[in-house]
Formats: structure tokens, C-alpha cells, sequence
DNA sequence: AACAAAAACTAATAAATGTTAGTTTTGTAA
DNA sequence: TTACAAAACTAACATTTATTAGTTTTTGTT
């Protein structure tokens, strides 16, 4: 009876992905039911068989969909013509408003990759695995031109990561703070430090 | 016919907690079932219940197990006699210590609350609170006291625990990196940045 | 108006879930 | 050795799960 609302530009099953993009986030991947999906959507749980193949390939379009925005991202920002203090500032940049844009889609692929199947699972860590290794390429070069600490990488990169998927966190208080400083703060904090 | 065996100072109930806690991290709360930790305690699952109430009391004592951990050391941290930025540098090593020592509680504590039943849930959230109030509170107390420059403490808070949260993707490079190096180069760049 | 394709529906399936009931085994103390 | 409690077991339960099969309705095109 009810039809699947398809909105400007976008498919059915790209309607049902986000759907179950805010569901999965909600409840996460393991405890959102395929009934609770098709209500949310307006629609009885086979009808979504008509669009999609299954509940996993909803985790897998999600997940790569991210994937690969960021995988194109850094490699933007590579070949970019910045020294390496800005190319790692573009970086926070990009994940602090990509997440802005697409937070739904950007936490389920950052908390319930986990539940991949293979072979997508072992495809989605080396993807994620690639990433980290280029910001970790940033950041030696940096230290290379003396233009940053001579810390240890793997932890700047763990501690810029992890800082930046905290974002996940925010939304509730969208009131409080504005995206503007949320992103200047943080970038500040994580390449200057707080400490006067 | 198998037994499950209770090393020193732990009843039967703690060592399902134990093993549970390392379950729920591995394939997260939903997709544990109580077979499957039956399974790796070595004993068929309704025994479990002659120890346990429920599953869901298995997470709400491997929570607040942690939660009560968190709250007692930052008010030791407050009460205690230093400057702003040495008290803030105490709550990040803390946060690496306890999640060296219990990885999967805090893990579990820190990504499945959300599957918590009310109250419990609630109750949850706010401790939860209070400690960022806490925290939020040391960075206001910097600002003022001109320790720490003039940033959003809102921004500052998400950045340190968000930070601090992502060693949960360390462990398995622990042979990269030792907990010294990690502990002080995370401090120092939440503090001071990295940037020369 | 008629036809074909797309997409909705209902009914049903096998498997897995947390948990209870009832029974047997085990360990300990008298 | 007997007796009692603790803790294991087997069997079973009502639900819920993702998904398939088969059917009817809707939609768009001739």
C-alpha cells in the first residue's frame, strides 16, 4: 500500500541505505531489526527485498561509501601544494565536516564495520589501514622539514583520529557550540596544544 | 560436568563478568549470545543463571563497575593539591592506565552503555556527565587562572576524551609502541600540539 | 484500455534468541 | 556414610530473526 518516498536525486534503495543508516546508528547494526527498518521506511520487511539484497549489503554500502570518500579525500590533500602542518589541518578539517554532512552514514562506518562479512571486513580494514598510513606519512615528512615535534607517529595519528571520531559525540549540544569553533578548537588544541 | 574455574579472588559470578566483558568487546553486546559465552566459560548457558540474573546485568556491572572507577579517581584528582594543567594531565594518564589494565571493561563500558535498560541507562549517562562537568571544570579553572589559553572547554573535553578513548584501537600494535611512550606523547600533544 | 514491469503485499520457513523448569551430579560438613 | 546445598545438566518454551515464495496491486507505456 504505502510507497517508498524517493526525494530529489535519489533512488529507493539509496532512501532505504540512509534509513538504515540513522537505524543502525540509533540501535547499532546488530540490534536494528529488518522490521524495524521497513517501518521506518513505511513499508512491509520483504518490500525492501524488491531494492536492497540483503541486511549485510546495507552495512557494505555504507561503510564503503565512507571509505572511499576519504580514501579520495587524503588523496587530494596529498597532492596538494601545502606544507605539511596544513595538509594535516586539512585533514581535521575534512573529517569534522564530513561528519557535519554525513553523520549518520560516518558513524555506523567508524562503529559497526565490525560486523562486515568477509571478504568486506578484511577490505574495509585495509582501506582504513592505507588512510592512517598516509597521515602518518604526513606527519613524518613534517617532522623530516622540522616543521613538527619529532614525536612518535602512530600515536599523533591514533590521538588525531580518535579525537576527531569523538565528533560522534557532539551533535546533542549542536546548540552550545557552533561547527565554526568546534572546528577551529580542536584543530588548534591538536597542533598547538591548550597549555598557554 | 565441566566446572568453571575461579582463580584467586574471583567468585564464579566475576569470572563471567570477566569473560563476558572480553565477548561484548569482541562482537559487541547484541551479537553475544549467551550460548556463545557459555561456550567460553566452559559450561552449558542456563548454568550461567544459577550465577547471573540476566545478560543485561552483565553489562550494567561491567558499566558501572567503570563508571564508579572514573568517578572516584577524578574526584581524588580534584581534591588533590596541583595546578590545573598537572591535575588535566592526571585524568588523561589515568584514563591510559585503566584502560591498560581492563581493556575490555572499559572498552564495553565505553561503546555498548547504549544497550543499557532503564534506569540503568539513565543513570549511566548521568555519571557520565558529571565527569565531563568535572573535567570541563579543570579546563574553566585553567582558563581563569591563566594556565590554560581561552578555549571553548565544551571543545577541549570532547577533544581529550574522544582522544584518550582511541587507545581501544591501540593494543593490538602494543609491540610498536610501549605504554610510556604512548602515555606521554598522547599528554603532550593534547597539551602542548605538535607543531614546532 | 490493455500490457508488462516494478513493487507492494501475505504467509511461511528454519534458525537463533534469552530464559525457565525439572533433574542429576558434585562438593562439603556432620 | 549420610544429608544438604550448590551448581551442573537436559529439555523445552515462546519470541524474534532474516529471508523466500507466491500473489496482488500499482505504475507507466503503448
Amino acid at each position: 500500500m504505502a510507497k517508498i518516498q524517493t526525494g530529489k536525486n535519489s533512488s529507493k534503495k539509496e532512501v532505504i541505505i540512509k534509513k538504515a543508516a540513522s537505524l543502525f546508528k540509533a540501535k547499532s547494526y546488530s540490534a536494528s531489526s529488518m522490521r524495524e527498518l521497513a517501518d521506518v521506511v513505511g513499508v512491509e520487511a520483504p518490500s525492501l527485498y524488491n531494492h536492497i539484497g540483503s541486511k549485510s549489503e546495507l552495512l557494505q554500502e555504507i561503510c564503503f561509501k565512507i571509505g572511499s570518500q576519504f580514501t579520495e579525500q587524503i588523496e587530494n590533500i596529498r597532492n596538494s601544494d601545502r606544507n605539511m602542518v596544513a595538509k594535516i589541518e586539512a585533514v581535521i578539517r575534512f573529517h569534522i565536516e564530513i561528519m557535519a554532512e554525513n553523520f549518520d552514514e560516518v558513524y555506523v562506518a567508524n562503529h559497526e564495520w565490525k560486523h562486515l562479512e568477509e571478504p568486506y571486513l578484511t577490505d574495509f580494514l585495509t582501506i582504513r589501514r592505507s588512510y592512517e598510513k598516509s597521515l602518518m606519512g604526513f606527519i613524518e615528512e613534517g617532522i623530516e622539514k622540522k616543521e613538527i615535534k619529532p614525536v612518535n607517529a602512530y600515536v599523533a595519528v591514533l590521538t588525531i583520529l580518535s579525537a576527531v571520531r569523538g565528533l560522534e559525540f557532539w551533535q546533542r549540544n549542536k546548540k552550545n557550540v557552533s561547527l565554526q569553533v568546534l572546528e577551529n578548537d580542536m584543530v588548534n588544541q591538536l597542533l598547538n596544544g591548550i597549555v598557554k
